[in-house]
DNA sequence: ACAAATATGTTCTATTTCGAAAATATTTTT
DNA sequence: AAAAATATTTTCGAAATAGAACATATTTGT
């Protein structure tokens, strides 16, 4: 009887090789020939068999993920106005000193903050987002507090009354929050009820406010009711907002932060 | 005036290209070169700048992280020994039936639990190892609970008050826990107390107790103590251990699974 | 507006990696 | 123990990537 061909059966070097992987995002060929004292010939069939799986992605000299993964969506999410999302956290975290405290909630632009924030010194950092916690405990002079909870696999996001309860025990200098959409008379919206519940619980225990938000917000829809631009401190996105929002902003005293383009093109 | 060579003064498409290594732990030169709509050319010479600041790997057809962060501790002590812990692993997941509640403890080999744990469906998983969380959150079918508290930058793993208070609320079927050293005497050991107190909690909140160890802990030594091998129900480990040892389960009724050998070699 | 500095595109050659096929070693089956 | 199946190494030509040098924008400073 003839094995089957697309029986998955992984020697005990190619689970080690997804494993490489799955760790460092990508294996060398002659690193892992070495690695595991065998020919570069032997890895790369190896290597060529895991391809056919669709386990792993092949590149010239080594190995990735292959980033089709469950989340797609939040990856593809991630990737959108990537740009103008980091221009907004360059503009977010200038405005964070050294030792501040910070809330910082779900959401793909709050991540790209974090990632600004990394090189800031002595930072007190409480969040509810897995990916947040992961990127800021890289730096050993800022102390992470996670808030526990469900994860969500979508995102990692923490959410649930349990994370509410947890985020009610402290209070700090700065939220740093992000929303789905902003109507015109300034109301704030979210898709998710669970994580606008968490947001207003950072807005209730921070001192200042910071929306970051990038143009595609504006005018958009969505259908749970988080707050209104009049409860925060400052507005940052990365173009000039509608005249109505920037109306809405003056009349209750909300700084407006304006990222400046890094190239017009 | 000449410019500052070590001045790291990344353009907007370099600070895109490590974010999209760090997204992605790989990014291909070709593939980027169609992103940003430039030659191939240009990405290498960025690359090659990112390099010389020591910020990201170069490989033959792209770049990857440079796996040496911070904690160097902590991703050597992850490749040690992994092909034992997988094997461990594999064993411990054998013993967990689908739909069932579980704490994971910090570790490197309970986070190789959490892997091999991957295609169960329907579990209930709390941990206190952002990894861990990371891990199993890819499993839609899973619901991972995080415990909230202070995260070490050393393993991303959350320790303290906070953390123990939150453990209390749960009451799990299996806990799976690690230790740093075992005595002949059947003591568990520990080098850090904190991460002691945490694995108590999940003793006392689990209604079976499972240590995944390695061979290289038996007689080893620590500081803290954790607790004894009679307070656990099943011992897995990659090898026979001593004698003393195998003595001392079977006078407590506490079951020994020795992950068989992949291969003699 | 002009010149200097900087960034990007082109072209061509050197280097590295890949893959196929044959040779050798290892394991499994009978 | 011999034969068959499987895995690994070796060798070498083909394909892909890297880097140097020069040409061509593009930006910056005056």
């Amino acid at each position: 009887m003839a094995t089957n061909k697309s029986d998955l059966s992984l020697n005990k070097r190619q689970k080690q090789i997804v494993d490489l992987v799955q760790q460092q995002g990508f294996a060398a060929v002659e690193e892992m020939a070495q690695h595991f004292s065998v020919t570069p010939q032997t890895i790369r069939r190896d290597i060529n068999e895991l391809c056919e799986h669709g386990v792993v992605r092949r590149f010239h000299g080594g190995v990735g993920m292959n980033s089709s993964v469950e989340n797609v969506a939040y990856e593809t999410r991630k990737v959108l106005l990537l740009a103008e999302k980091q221009r907004i956290a360059q503009e977010v975290a200038a405005q964070i000193p050294n030792r501040a405290s910070v809330f910082i909630d779900i959401g793909t632009t709050t991540e790209e903050v974090a990632r600004a924030l990394r090189q800031h010194e002595g930072l007190r950092v409480i969040t509810n987002d897995l990916n947040v916690a992961t990127i800021l405990s890289s730096n050993p002079t800022s102390e992470v507090i996670i808030a526990g909870g469900v994860v969500r696999s979508r995102d990692r996001g923490v959410t649930g009354e349990a994370t509410i309860d947890f985020i009610r025990q402290f209070k700090v200098d700065y939220g740093i929050i992000g929303v789905s959409a902003i109507e015109e008379d300034g109301t704030l919206l979210d898709f998710d009820y669970h994580e606008v519940r968490v947001a207003q619980a950072i807005m209730e225990n921070s001192r200042k406010i910071f929306l970051a938000t990038d143009h595609s917000k504006f005018g958009r829809n969505a259908v749970v009711r988080l707050g209104h631009l009049s409860q925060i401190t400052a507005l940052f996105c990365d173009k000039q907002p509608p005249q109505e929002i920037i109306n809405c902003l003056q009349e209750h005293n909300v700084a407006l932060h304006v990222a400046k383009q890094d190239s017009p093109l």
